[in-house]
RNA sequence: GGAGAGGUGGCCGAGCGGUCGAAGGCGGCGGUCUUGAAAACCGCUGAGCGAAAGCUCCGGGGGUUCGAAUCCCUCCCUCUCCGCCA
């Protein structure tokens, strides 16, 4: 959510972030429903202060007949209003909330891959004597994932993880928590459910059209689509001590994903799933700090992709292609050489940088030292590994020519394996 | 799931129809004292909206009343005990 004040005294500010985002979102309409907003909360105000002062006037005494009568007129004009400024409000909310954040000045404008900006790449992609199979094939030869059986139990898009595809998903858990926990972060793990408010603050509407995430019949819960909601939800409505910041946490989850839209699009195996396991990494910082920590959490997930050995390449995100909440968004791109024709550069991390659009909504601030007044904080996420994509790229960069799987160095000691096949 | 107790400012905690945006304490800020610090003492110190006047907020929502943190209803949450259970 963006500051009203903001789109009321910077409005060119905003028009222009939303302009790079190619959104079509009315400003003039929100303006207009604002100052509506603000007129009825001026005529309610008044009449309140009427009602005030005669109640206060007879501090001590009994009210004279014609008192009762005055102070009963005046509760009666007080519900016409209020009915009035609930509904204007709630539709100033509800296209407030439609409002995308703020993009940050060096995130280019457009929609699109061809807007991206590829920051860099690490590692080449191994030059294979031999046709690469998709993690699909691979699975199947070793009997890896079982998708016929889940679609059986729970339906299309549903895996059950077989054999060493296990040792491998607690692997890299057990390997991302422990780079997190060497970075200073706590560890998490949370909930799987979340409530709907609080999934709405992260910026998850559980209603509607759009929704990404599953909710809860006659419950006012949602299946989290991420931990980024729970970890985001620790300090819901707290005035957060300013010597606290940055408040690292590091969150396990599962993540349930509705993937509406997506049907059709040609993804297979495990690349779009409803379920999967993955471990988020999370910051809570000062506002001046926050550009810098979007900057470590990007060295992290690269630190752990490349402990991996998993070539990869780093993009800035365009300003149309931003989830709502993000200001910036850096996705890692692992090389699938299972993907498409001769391989391709697959989304396997994203990190944002949501500012305050988060902090705003679910009411997350700090005391400032300097003014002894509450500020919002900026809230950051990033993947540390998910656990349908990562294996993705891990098996098909590390197949051999006799289709067995080596295991990254790393992963070995908690893997308990050095290879699949 | 059942019974009881409770949810008040950054934190703890009083208040139980008007004198309450709320005692007291802690914490924080400023000062006196001190070579400096601590201790002691004095003062200031909740949040939101609004250009301002002012208005709102004592878990959420509703009600009673001229007037509600205070009374009633309802929902949520926490704690204690019981039940069930991995």
């Amino acid at each position: 959510m963006l500051d009203l004040r903001l789109i009321r005294e910077q409005t060119d500010l905003v028009r222009e972030s939303l302009r790079r985002r190619e959104a079509e979102i009315d400003l003039d309409r929100i303006l207009a429903e604002d100052d509506k907003r603000r007129t009825l909360q001026s005529e309610i105000d008044e009449l309140r202060r009427q009602r005030n002062e005669l109640a206060h006037s007879m501090k001590g005494r009994r009210p004279t007949e014609e008192e009762r009568t005055r102070g009963r007129e005046l509760k009666e004009r007080e519900p016409a209003l209020e009915t009035e400024l609930r509904r204007v409000s709630e539709t100033l909310d509800a296209h407030l909330q439609e409002v995308p954040n703020l993009v940050r000045p060096d995130v280019p404008a457009g929609t699109g891959e061809d807007a991206y900006i590829e920051v860099r790449r690490w590692g080449e992609p191994r030059q294979l004597d031999f046709e690469p199979k998709d993690h699909v094939a691979l699975g199947e030869l070793h009997g890896l994932f079982d998708f016929e059986t889940a679609a059986k139990v729970t339906g299309q898009k549903f895996y059950f993880l077989r054999n060493e595809a296990v040792l491998l998903e607690l692997a890299l858990v057990r390997y991302a928590l422990d780079r997190a926990l060497a970075h200073g972060f706590t560890l998490l793990q949370t909930p799987d459910l979340a409530r709907r408010e609080v999934c709405a603050g992260a910026g998850y509407n559980p209603r509607g059209p759009e929704r990404q995430i599953y909710t809860i019949e006659d419950e006012d819960l949602a299946l989290i689509g991420t931990a980024e909601i729970t970890l985001g939800g620790i300090h819901q409505n707290e005035i957060l001590d300013a010597e606290s910041l940055p408040l690292l946490y590091c969150g396990l989850s599962h993540c349930f994903r509705t993937e509406a839209g997506a049907a059709g699009r040609a993804t297979k195996g495990l690349y779009r799933v409803h379920q999967f396991t993955k471990v988020e990494l999370f910051a809570f910082t000062h506002p001046d700090e926050s550009d810098a920590m979007h900057e470590k959490l990007l060295t992290i997930e690269e630190e752990i992709f490349q402990g991996l050995e998993i070539p990869y390449r780093v993009v800035k995100l365009c300003a149309g292609d931003l989830g709502a909440p993000s200001a910036r968004t850096y996705d890692i791109e692992a090389w699938m050489p299972g993907r498409g024709e001769g391989g391709s550069y697959g989304e396997i991390t994203s990190t944002s940088n949501c500012t305050d659009y988060q902090a705003r909504r679910l009411n997350i601030r700090f005391r400032d030292p300097g003014t002894g007044r509450p500020r919002f904080v900026h809230m950051l996420n990033g993947t540390a590994v998910a656990l349908s994509r990562t294996p993705i790229a891990l098996l098909e960069n590390h197949q051999q020519a006799d289709g067995s799987i080596v295991i990254p160095e790393p992963l070995r000691q908690y893997a308990g394996i050095d290879r699949i096949g």
